[in-house]
DNA sequence: CGGATTTGACCAGCGC
DNA sequence: GCGCTGGTCAAATCCG
């Protein structure tokens, strides 16, 4: 014989009613905890005894059993709320006065709303009778008709108690260890938290340290090769003579493919990076130290004219240089293979000076910011010397002003990519960690995910030189980086199915990168679709804003594949130099 | 004519 | 200290 929680409570409550008052402390606690789970463990107790407190004044003749039974409750104040069955006994007596009952309950009360009609049916004073079935799934009831005197039946409602105890202990256990899960995790997010504090708060005048720096480029990597021959390197061989105009290249025999890295290096010089000629290598300066890297296997897209036209070859690429506050603002490289000046970012510029650096003939051209005025904002745009094709923009500092809509999506992007990566070098190394801490513009949005899950060394997709493994960057001069080659090989590439493929329309913004009318990553025959991908790429560029979603998506690949990616090569060599099927990321960019 | 670009000069940092 | 290099300035020039 059952009854409804509801029913037996209201009986209870009309009638003259002896309760075991067990039920109720452990409703109120309950409830409590329920609204404030966060309170203060010592606050809880103080509540906690507050309340047994008064229900002992209120029911001084508690059932021996019962008042045990309330100490082992108060001694887990808080593993009660949690779903746990609980006891009830009730004496019973009927409104005619003729009979007892004694009920024994043990419920994982899922009517929160019952219970609160109850109370509410309780009146006043009467709260300790109701809400105690809170959380379970599970009712069990015993009940037995106190006769008059029935000593047989209290007995074997006793036991029946002493196994619901029993059971009460273990849930009690399971409260516990969810307690402690809970304290755990919270403990978890303070610290991310206050980390994250750390790195926003980090002062300017902190020494010069180790300076992440990242790099995703997407669309073609050069013919030769190389990923990131930002040909920035001070002093050292493999210089190039001048191949031509800033305006000449066909684009002819460039690989596709979506790259991303980071590196660290204790200044920004040290980035600079001549990559070598035809192959994968790393660059490495007069004093023996790693001074670039050269881009991860490239993929050969042979035959693959760029058809883009006059403007967009078909490479673009990001490169974001978290750069330590020390060392000044933040920095973002975007390489794009454009045949324009420069590439539409959304932004105005001004272009307020032009320089040639040593090791690259091309002239770098400075840029200003012009969307608002005394904006701190600048960027470096340089012809990538292996690939003339490729255009290097390096954008410094934070706006000051609200960006246009493709320039904010470009912006967020490319600082999502700086974070992520600066978060990735944050955790494979400590120094990096220290030092490279967010500034401005690319604030290391902490995640205990990315900082498991990219170690420089492990990764293969990250390739760390192996004159640089990630355990030099402490102090040195030496410079790591991380590179990720999405579309690493034309063969992949040419597989390739990109989610922000499905809109076809372009607009073309960009007044030197009208883009293709083909629709984005559509695939074809070899060489065929290795000029759609081109195509594709320049599309992409010349749309800030898809430009970013490229990005974003590349970077969403590139982390959703490094779990499993992470397993394979640690050596950072092989991954830069071997075969280009490691960089794995183009099989794990989204499905269709 | 106003704004943008060009270009040589200047300055600061760094390495030798 | 000197030279080299990158970065910036500002006058001259260009362009719509």
């Amino acid at each position: 014989m059952t009854e409804s929680p509801l029913d037996w409570r209201d009986k209870g409550t009309q009638a003259n009613q002896i309760e075991v008052k067990t039920q109720e402390s452990m409703s109120s606690k309950r409830k409590r905890a329920a609204i404030d789970l966060s309170l203060a463990a010592d606050q809880r107790e103080k509540e906690e005894d507050h309340i047994a407190g008064d229900r002992r004044g209120k029911d001084g003749g508690v059932d021996k059993k019962e008042e045990q039974f309330k100490e082992q409750e108060e001694d887990h104040p808080i593993e009660e709320t949690a779903g746990e069955k609980v006891v009830e006994v009730v004496v019973d007596q009927g409104g005619d006065g003729t009979k007892e009952e004694i009920k024994y309950r043990t419920q994982h009360g899922e009517e929160m709303e019952e219970d609160k009609q109850s109370e509410e049916d309780a009146g006043d004073g009467d709260d300790e009778s109701d809400g105690a079935e809170t959380r379970a799934e599970d009712k069990h009831v015993v009940e037995a008709t106190a006769g008059d005197g029935d000593d047989s039946q209290t007995t074997m409602v006793q036991d029946e108690v002493n196994a619901m105890q029993e059971e009460m202990e273990k849930m009690k256990e399971e409260n516990q260890m969810l307690r402690r899960v809970v304290d755990r995790t919270m403990r978890d997010y303070y610290e991310l938290k206050m980390k994250l504090a750390a790195y926003q708060q980090q002062p300017a005048d902190e020494p010069k340290a180790q300076e992440p720096e990242v790099f995703l480029s997407l669309g073609a990597t050069a013919a030769t090769g190389q990923g990131f021959p930002e040909p920035k390197r001070k002093g050292q061989a493999a210089r190039r003579p001048s191949v031509g105009s800033d305006e000449t290249d066909d684009g002819k025999g460039e690989d596709l493919g979506l790259s991303l890295s980071l590196g660290a290096s204790s200044s920004y010089e040290e980035e600079k990076v001549e990559a070598a000629a035809a192959h994968d290598m790393d660059v490495v300066g007069a004093d023996g130290k790693a001074k670039g890297y050269a881009l991860l296997e490239s993929s050969k897209l042979v035959g693959a004219p760029a058809a883009g036209g006059d403007h967009l070859a078909a490479a673009a690429g990001v490169t974001s240089q978290s750069v330590n506050p020390a060392n000044r603002k933040t920095r973002v490289s975007v390489r794009v293979r454009c045949q324009g000046p420069t590439m539409n970012d959304g932004c105005q510029w001004r272009k307020y000076g032009q320089k040639v650096a040593k090791g690259n003939p091309c002239p770098r051209a400075y840029y200003r910011c012009t969307v608002a005025p005394g904006c701190p904002v600048r960027k470096q745009v340089q012809r990538c010397l292996e690939d003339m094709s490729i255009l290097v923009t390096t954008y410094e500092g934070t706006h000051n002003h609200p960006l246009p809509v493709g320039a904010t999506a470009m912006a967020s992007t490319t600082s999502a990519a700086a974070t992520f990566m600066l978060l990735s070098s944050t955790n494979s190394s400590s120094s990096i960690s220290e030092a490279g801490g967010g500034s401005g513009a690319a604030p290391p949005y902490l995640s205990p995910y990315l900082l498991n899950s990219h170690h420089s060394s492990a990764s293969p997709l990250l390739s760390t030189p192996s004159s640089m493994p990630a355990s030099v960057v402490p102090g040195g001069a030496a410079s790591g980086m991380q590179h990720l080659n999405l579309f690493g090989h034309s063969s992949m590439a040419s597989h390739l199915k990109y989610p922000w493929s499905a809109s076809p329309s372009h607009g073309s913004s960009s007044d030197q990168m009208a883009g293709s009318k083909r629709p984005f990553w559509s695939t074809g025959g070899d060489e065929k679709h290795a000029a759609t991908m081109a195509d594709n790429v320049g599309a992409v560029m010349a749309d800030p804003s898809k430009f970013s979603v490229a990005i974003a998506a590349a970077i969403n690949s590139f982390m959703g594949k490094d779990g499993q990616a992470m397993s394979g090569n640690k050596d950072g060599e092989g991954s830069s130099s071997k075969s280009s099927n490691k960089w794995g990321v183009v099989e794990s960019l989204p499905p269709p």
